[in-house]
DNA sequence: ATCAGATGTTAACTTGAAGCAACATTAAGG
DNA sequence: CCTTAATGTTGCTTCAAGTTAACATCTGAT
């Protein structure tokens, strides 16, 4: 991460609570299973210092790290909701018969808004 | 990533997909919302190159590109559902009146199950 | 059809993420 | 209590993630 003007370094307080949360569910997922950080890392194919990463929420630990557990705690499904279109309300009011490839807004006239 | 052997560059085909769904929705909701990669991009804090390869479901990329920019898109909540325990029917089962902070199973006797 | 803007692609460079090892600390089991 | 495994911590090394820039390509609006 060269520029240090990044959202790993210093997130939101609402994007670093989400990620301290999802950590602590993926702790707690993992004690009711009775298994070790360094047990869950070599299911996922990881060291056991990035499985500590993931259940403190760090930031920076790639994405593979935390879904790889979800899989490897058979919670996957749960990340197949996030973002869901179907779900999307106000993305769905916001479309309203609109589904482009692109982003582009028109720009002609001088619209007001 | 020193060691070539991770989750990152060769993900199982079920974290793959969840990736490549997930990076999807991201994109649908964006378009959605008339944003173009780069405006996502700022708001995030992140280059527009990071913005591409979270859409594509980047395994490598950090997850707090991933849930800024679920944050930026007002989608932040669908992440607090993720791998809940309240919800984890499995682990709930599992968890039968524990709630250890470490992960320790009983070793002396060679217990039956 | 044309044009402008959005997205994809490539390359070079910088920094930190992830691996490993050794030790400290904590807590579960007996 | 006492043992021992699980977790936290530190330092070091390595390699890729992220940045920037320039160019190519595609898409949508007019």
């Amino acid at each position: 991460m060269p520029n240090p003007t990044t959202i790993a370094t210093a997130p939101p307080a609402a994007v670093e609570a989400a990620l301290e949360r999802l950590g602590q569910n993926i702790r707690t997922a993992r004690l009711r299973r009775l298994l070790t950080q360094a047990q869950l890392a070599e299911r996922v194919g990881i060291s056991r210092f990035v499985v500590a990463g993931v259940e403190q929420g760090k930031p920076s630990t790639g994405i593979a790290a935390y879904v790889g557990a979800l899989w490897a705690l058979g919670l996957l499904e749960d990340l197949l909701a996030v973002a869901d279109p179907s779900e999307d309300a106000q993305g769905m009011a916001l479309e309203r018969a609109r589904a482009p490839k692109r982003a582009r807004r028109a720009q002609t006239l001088d619209d007001d808004f």
